[in-house]
DNA sequence: TTGTAGGCGTTATCAG
DNA sequence: CTGATAACGCCTACAA
């Protein structure tokens, strides 16, 4: 068994009450009392019992982080950010994996939310019904990378991304963009996507060719690469990098090459980006930044382990504003000008261009 | 404030004793009462405090997983897999990231350690010392890619991977081998070595580089690239797929081509190993597997949570022996028959060659 | 088969 | 500033 406050009380001739208060509330203890109890706990080599604590104060020392998948360099990221953070604010965090199932996602966020201070939810896959039925629960959630009605979330700014990526590649020349997606009713897709033709819009002459939902890994983006040449765009921007590697991928092995016939551009930056050649230009996303902002977010806008109050009647207050980070586009090799027009029979016909 | 298990007891119309057996040994209780109580109990949404379980049971439902880098794709990987075999058995896990450092990673197991029901620490960085002292906490310690006396582990076959890799670069003509090691002190990079030697001493004619202790990333496999070709080797073997990486990168971009003047074989077969052209050649580890068995072997090992009686004096029955995992060799395009010797003058002197 | 009662280790609430 | 004392929610002898 091991060494509770009680021992540490009685060894230090105090009563429990002024034990506790020794460690956790100095001020409210006279010095001399107070260093002797606190150096009686490190002798003893006291811990305390996180259960009792957290079964009277109703806080749990942890925080909760689901993702859709651990393996996809993306979420290990901002994992990796969270965890930073949440040590720093000397909490653990619980990593749960939910396979990019909505279903999987729901019942993590029931089962683990009863047991911590909050939950950070990465890139949800579930429905917003899902999401409004999580929010009442009385656990602070916290939404990375999407945005809903009365949630707090931090998000990047994926229209303007997206933007960064036309404007690159139209001012190579490109007119004609085709636009691998991310999964059907991913938000940031849609955002993407919204993006996408807006930028499109604005840039006179621009086509866009959608090809439609593509799974965010590497296979996705090998399957719709023949999409892409078949397309005729010189072009292809895919939803994340993941995708955009699967169509360098796949592109190169058909011997297309990029960024000759083909330019390619990804999204997040993960550390792959740089080490296929050509190397990957790329949507910088500030991942950790993502993680820690999220984990900041929660804990300050978490009303304060709200459960045993919860009766009170008292809403919490609006969520607050989401918190927007900025993304930078990333030149690298695979995207060039767009290769010239096929033969000069054709090519006269565009003597209407610039030369 | 949530449902108690006094308000299900209430509504049910029974003690809080029966409404608690009803539900953990359902078989102590009359089927009836069973099952009305389970319904009160679905319908009212209980469910149990963790906190008051832990407290008297000493148990906490959690692990603790820790590895060294969160976003190196062997140890998402792993995570993964721990991951899923917990939850299928009801566990939660609580990942810490120690990064690389094996002061943190023991302050990681000691800090978090108290708080869960067992502890798998992949691929650790301490010292033996260090390990000796986490080992005798009260914790069932598991480690994963190392051995160390009196503890439970879950390791794959290092020295064999590295015998596969040197028998095929041996079979395809290699002799002179660059060794593109793991961190000093790596206890996976010391078996490799060890089995590397070993490997290459069977083979008559081969010999070995040591290229020293390399980070495990890319850029180590980047800066170590230029001290492979001033090996004079034809072939290198890296101590993991990230350092691999960067060798291939560097060497592609210095105009050494990869396998036609150097073959690279990377370890562990991380998902980028395909991402690269050539493909990587590398030693395949099962890694989610790794992580499974890991959770298993814990979960079986652990002298099921002792703290409650450790005063009764029973040591911890002797750890049982290290679970070796096999891998497997996996022939991709970063590896070839090495370059025919440079010039017809010093090709002369190959006569007792075969053709 | 069921109920009663005690206690797990801590912190909060009072009185002193 | 300090010390009793009462919870927190649950489990588990023990008694009925």
């Amino acid at each position: 068994m091991s060494v509770t406050l009680q021992d540490v009380a009685r060894e230090a001739g105090v009563s429990p009450a002024t034990a506790s208060r020794a460690l956790n509330a100095p001020e409210l203890v006279a010095p001399a009392r107070r260093e002797h109890v606190r150096q009686v706990a490190a002798q003893l080599g006291y811990r305390p019992n996180r259960a009792a604590r957290e079964l009277i104060t109703g806080r749990t020392g942890n925080l909760c982080l689901v993702v859709p998948d651990l393996e996809n360099p993306f979420f290990a990221a901002v994992a990796k950010g969270v965890q930073a953070r949440a040590r720093a604010l000397g909490l653990a965090v619980v990593v749960a994996d939910s396979e990019e199932d909505g279903h999987l996602e729901s019942e993590l966020v029931g089962r683990l939310g009863a047991q911590v201070d909050g939950v950070v939810l990465c890139s949800p896959r579930m429905t917003d019904e899902a999401l409004d039925e999580a929010l009442a629960r009385d656990v602070p959630l916290l939404l990375v990378n999407r945005e809903h009605h009365g949630a707090a979330s931090v998000v990047i700014d994926n229209a303007d991304g997206v933007r960064q990526a036309v404007a690159h590649l139209y001012a190579l020349g490109h007119r004609r963009l085709a636009y691998a997606g991310g999964p059907a009713g991913s938000w940031s897709d849609a955002r993407r996507r919204e993006g996408l033709h807006r930028a499109a819009a604005s840039l006179p002459g621009t086509e866009v060719v959608d090809l439609g939902h593509v799974a965010p890994v590497f296979d996705g983006g090998v399957a719709v690469a023949d999409l892409v040449v078949a397309s005729g765009a010189t072009a292809v921007l895919a939803h994340n990098d993941l995708v955009a590697l699967g169509i360098l991928n796949r592109l190169t092995s058909r011997g297309v090459r990029v960024p000759d016939d083909v330019s390619v551009v990804g999204y997040d930056d993960s550390p792959a980006a740089t080490l296929v050649a050509p190397a990957l230009t790329t949507v910088r996303v500030p991942l950790a930044r993502l993680g820690r902002d999220a984990v900041d977010a929660l804990v300050n806008h978490a009303p304060r382990a709200a459960r045993r109050r919860a009766a009170s009647g008292v809403t919490d207050a609006e969520a607050p504003a989401p918190v927007r980070l900025p993304v930078e586009l990333v030149v690298r090799d695979s995207t060039g000008v767009p290769p010239a027009p096929p033969t000069a029979p054709i090519a006269s016909t565009a003597g209407d261009l610039p030369a």
